[in-house]
DNA sequence: GTCTATAGCGGGATAGAC
DNA sequence: GTCTATCCCGCTATAGAC
């Protein structure tokens, strides 16, 4: 792997556990085993970094839904969860976009800008994948998609957060499972 | 008002504005006109400063649910989302809890607690009026009342910070309405 | 591409005058 | 109680050697 991804990976996790104002190159820099001067050879300044790790999340959450392959919507909905699950199992680390938008008022017109289009994105999927659950008989039908899509992502972020305060070990899960109660055709 | 409760109001402020290491003793000094030294005479450090945060949230929250008088349960409910309806609207500003989670890593100990009291106060009000909603017949029987308080306080929170990102003006209310709407007795 | 060295700033914190 | 002055630290960022 080269230095720059392996920069990248981690300062996902430093923003994962720390916040964006709360890690520094130097962080990166112990992490890699270098000299934080190197990281400017990739990362003219700490936007530029920002940008290049929303850049990585939005990759990656699109590769992730490529790799779902063919199932049925509601099983790609319960993979959602168990992505941001699995997020929050390793280390309480807790949902990127939650923690941009803490140090919203902090960040750059670029960041601000990427940021909407990484959530916008996610809502889209989200909602997709909602239409196709009422069509498979999966979802009652006559529920509201951009509500509902709104309700899960604002779940998802608020669910990590709060496991990391309570140390909760399932807490993404059991929210899933308690929206899903409620949504569900019967 | 004197110097340390025009301090503290600046700070709580600044805090869901910026987060916990988004501001600095600056900004309130500034805030205030008074020199940044001064405010070590009422805070001796940033952490005690942390500290004094949360104990006034949690009076404040424990004041505010006093003043509901005797209403009915799902009226408290509702007026619980109006007030961080109300604290998106102002400035979007997001909850306090979300924003100590996401610095939760870089807190010191004594912090951890507090929030974890502030957080713990908070979650048995919301449980204590989900059960008198059941038992007025508002909210459906065999409704798990742990998990719904969880997913009730995991929603708030993710939904001001969304709320900051999209520039929604009435997400708060939305999703509460969204969530009573599969809660509710029917 | 990575290094050393350093500039420049802003942070938290303290000492001591008033 | 508020001030000035100052310390020490860590941060982002740059210059230039290797």
């Amino acid at each position: 792997m080269d230095t720059k991804t392996q920069a990248i990976k981690s300062a996902k996790a430093q923003l994962q556990l720390k916040g964006f104002n709360g890690f520094s190159f130097q962080d990166i820099a112990d992490d890699l085993g270098i000299r934080k001067a190197s990281l400017h050879y990739y990362f003219s300044s700490k936007e530029d970094l920002g940008l290049a790790l929303i850049s990585d999340y939005e990759d990656a959450f699109l590769q992730w839904t490529l790799s779902l392959g063919e199932v049925k919507a509601l099983t790609k909905l319960e993979r959602f969860f168990d992505m941001f699950q699995d997020m929050s199992s390793d280390k309480m680390k807790v949902c990127p976009t939650g923690v941009f938008c803490i140090d919203y008022n902090t960040l750059g017109t670029k960041m601000k800008t990427a940021l909407l289009e990484l959530h916008k994105g996610q809502k889209e999927w989200i909602e997709q994948v909602l239409r196709e659950c009422v069509s498979d008989g999966d979802l009652r039908k006559g529920l509201k998609i951009p509500e509902v899509a709104n309700l899960i992502l604002s779940m998802v972020q608020g669910s990590l957060q709060i496991a990391r305060l309570t140390g909760s070990q399932q807490l993404v899960k059991n929210n899933y499972h308690s929206l899903l109660m409620m949504c569900r055709n019967r």
